[in-house]
DNA sequence: TAAAAATACTCCATAGGTATTTTAT
DNA sequence: ATAAAATACCTATGGAGTATTTTTA
């Protein structure tokens, strides 16, 4: 098989149709590069070159290995690019998951910077919750997921976060409700100990339900579980129609919410924290990932 | 800049997943093996294979340069192959890709009219898909297409086309299937707005899938998807085994098929056209190239 | 006769080999 | 305990250099 560095040579000879001028070009003596020109010919078992004393065309084979030597040139040079933008982290896909609590702001300004400086990534994304995002990232179906701290201690080890959001759950209790009526006044824990809530199940996210219940339990009470929804605005949606009371995240009351007050939490078990990071499988270092979790790092140093 | 020796060891090693193994097939010994593999590694800046005690898996990057290596080992055996031939007296080449709709009529026409006023050039044959098709086209890994139009907006720019054939599509039901009773009738297409349907995937034809998307939605339906294929064999297959319904170029009707029956389509969002095209790169200007063009012109101008 | 290519040799960089150690299963 | 990859060291092929001769415009 010939070498990409003969096929380099004979290109340069072919596109100075001198051995002389050709090998200043390629940086070598004259003599080594007619023996390779000959050698290939050679192994070719053809002529290149019609020669007398100098070189006076190419031969039919010439023109044909010209126009092709060219393009085994293109597609080596083509494949050690790729190979290394792939390695860079620049092209590729990422398989993103997030909770919905980062829809509005996090998940929006993470995607515009990863974008900006990785265009070629093919983003795949996919809205679910914590547990479903830490099973995902388990068996490599999802390179990095976007969810709310804890992470079931089950996870722990074998799950590397890095948090994005620091936020605190507040309450979110309907318009006409009676506990609505000092909205700008924090509120215990423990005056919803009687109202009936509203919660998401506990295998969603594990971890933030365990920490409300351990909450309540310190403000001296055992929530009453009117209903179960998953999604956060569900959750505001049935707080609206007045169905019960639920604790949400800080950003979610700031949107401002038709028939909910949202107000901050005081008192025993309180303030209730509310993380969102960047999870992703420990030790899994495809490029794209490690480049968004920059990406990520940059974000949160910037705020 | 990499060798061509390098690619193959690389092949080798990707293919066998283990050095052992490859340095075996290669007819050289292990060490050397691994020493050229580092090598090419540092060269790339990237690492190549995962690896613990053995090769436990190929990188994002490994997996990139996978597929371009074999490209450009394909290319320089191409460039090597070519230039015998041609100092053997083979005037040039011409890489062809067709879809599977073109195999029964257009492409052994054209072929044979090519070959008839070119018979020294060597003609090489592939069967893909639109898109790949057009990939391919854009780098410079074929010369001439026969694709489904209408393609990609994204290639519209680069991409020259010459339409040959004009078909609409046809449904294809299952023999059994009560719609299968009036064969020789047309139907219209929004009675198999219920019926599981055997599609392509949006890759692999992105112009004609969503001309098939645009069309249900005229009917006032989306078709739920119950199985996909790639191959028009395939997908005629499967409807004959009566897992759907699909639709398929007219001229894959007249060819009939045990088990499958032909409808014409009527009424909303019919008929849809089905067009098969020469396309190539624009300003691509190999003789070989242009002569075939000039053949498809007669043969499209004498029908 | 003057230029460019071909021939004759010398050298050394590196691809590949052998022997051995390390490591993960 | 075993088998595979990594490390260390050695060898030699062949790609490239220098000096020189041959060739024909």
């Amino acid at each position: 098989m010939l070498s990409l560095r003969q096929f380099q040579q004979f290109l340069a000879v072919a596109e100075a149709m001198s051995f002389r001028r050709a090998a200043e070009r390629l940086n070598m003596a004259q003599p080594p590069l007619t023996a390779a020109i000959r050698l290939m010919e050679e192994e070719l078992g053809v002529k290149l070159f019609e020669r007398t004393n100098r070189i006076d065309s190419l031969t039919v084979a010439g023109e044909v290995l010209r126009e092709e030597a060219q393009r085994t040139i293109v597609q080596a040079e083509r494949a050690m690019a790729l190979t290394r933008r792939a390695g860079a982290g620049e092209i590729g896909s990422l398989r993103i998951g997030f909770v919905a609590s980062a829809v509005r702001q996090l998940l929006p300004t993470l995607i515009a910077a990863f974008r900006e400086s990785h265009p070629g990534v093919v983003l795949e994304l996919e809205e679910a919750p914590t547990a479903r995002q830490v099973a995902a990232l388990l068996d490599d179906r999802m390179d990095i997921g976007i969810a709310a701290l804890p992470l079931p201690p089950s996870a722990v080890q074998r799950i590397t976060v890095q948090t994005m959001v620091r936020d605190r759950l507040v309450a979110a209790i309907p318009a006409r409700h009676k506990l609505a009526l000092a909205p700008d006044d924090p509120i215990a824990l423990a005056a919803l100990a009687n109202e009936p809530w509203i919660l998401f199940p506990p295998n969603e996210g594990p971890g933030l339900h365990s920490t409300i219940l351990h909450s309540c339990a310190q403000a001296g009470f055992t929530p009453r579980v009117a209903q179960r929804a998953v999604q956060m605005e569900t959750i505001v949606g049935l707080v609206a129609a007045g169905l019960g009371v639920a604790l949400v995240p800080g950003l979610f009351g700031e949107a401002g919410r038709e028939g909910v007050v949202f107000r901050d939490l005081a008192g025993a078990g309180s303030p209730i924290p509310y993380e969102v990071a960047l999870a992703w499988r420990t030790g899994n270092n495809r490029p794209a990932l490690e480049a968004f979790i920059r990406t990520g790092h940059r974000a949160s140093d910037k705020r």
